[in-house]
DNA sequence: CCCTAAATTTAGAATGATTCTTAACGGAGA
DNA sequence: TCTCCGTTAAGAATCATTCTAAATTTAGGG
């Protein structure tokens, strides 16, 4: 499963003359078994445990470049740096607003969804269109009882 | 028109026992009246031309206190730096992916849409929904223009 | 109107995520 | 195998944002 999600998405890039290096398996084969949706940082640290001479930077450059070929998309959660997560089935996001922690959210309405607005933003604006990204935003339950929230009435 | 969107936002800050600065007043009614998704940069160099005492730090606290209290929102276009947004009617926005040029979308269904999100969201999750931000990403038509890919057919 | 406590402002310093630079390295086509 | 040129690593640089501390100002009460 996992094995093909990496075969494919190496396979988009080899189509686009991007060299295979080692490092950008590595993570990329990363954000295809991870679903945390982990910062760079996160990336490497965790990388650095089986392979201590990847650098940062190279972290940066590659999640940049998957980005830029939509097999990653980019998240905030509020804590100063940016989250990646491999997109592999459509999906949209939660974000707790009092301890950053991003929930997946799968919906069958979200294509149809998607294309409605693809629609009325192509009528309004005359944008091409290439991607719609839906952020939530809210209290995960944790924090709701932290903060005393839960069953509020 | 504007004049009633000041008052009314000033009386929700008040309300809430924010104190009514005259720096705070003068970046709210900067955002109320100035609908072009500026950055913290911007509304500073904007307002030092009438105000040259003001401080950048002020700006930054006033957006995040209006954040806060939800009167104005966040953006982010990719130049690295946030984006604000008075939030007087619901809408939605589009992102020029080519030079960063943010434009407004309002759609009737938008409510109904949310409030379809929000259920989902409540259900699948458990979290407590404070808003939906919809960002579309595409290209402005002077960017189509630009890379010629209009009328790509 | 005047006082006072507490919040806010300011300017500049500090922070920290991300990008840049440069030399060494290594994929991949011929 | 050879060679070109894209990529990596390490550290320096950048720059948006936050922090700090002293001076100022708001808002409520007398
Ligand atoms: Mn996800
Ligand atoms: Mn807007
Ligand atoms: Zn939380
Ligand atoms: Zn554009």
């Amino acid at each position: 499963m996992a094995q093909n999600e990496l075969a494919h998405a190496l396979e988009i890039l080899k189509s686009h003359k991007v060299r295979l290096t080692p490092q950008r398996k590595t993570i990329l084969n990363y954000l295809i078994t991870h679903h945390t949706h982990p910062s760079a940082e996160m990336i490497y640290e965790d990388l650095k445990q089986h392979d201590d001479s990847i650098s940062i930077a190279t972290v940066y450059n590659t999640v940049r470049l998957l980005v830029d070929y939509h097999l990653v998309i980019e998240l905030k959660n509020g804590d100063g740096s940016t989250h990646f997560d491999y997109f592999g089935q459509p999906h949209y996001h939660v974000v707790c607003e009092n301890c950053g922690k991003i929930a997946d959210v799968f919906a069958p309405e979200f294509s149809r969804l998607n294309q409605q607005l693809d629609e009325i933003t192509r009528q309004q604006t005359h944008y091409l269109v290439n991607r719609t990204d839906i952020e939530v935003k809210g209290l995960c339950p944790e924090c709701q009882a932290k903060l005393g929230l839960l069953h509020n009435r």
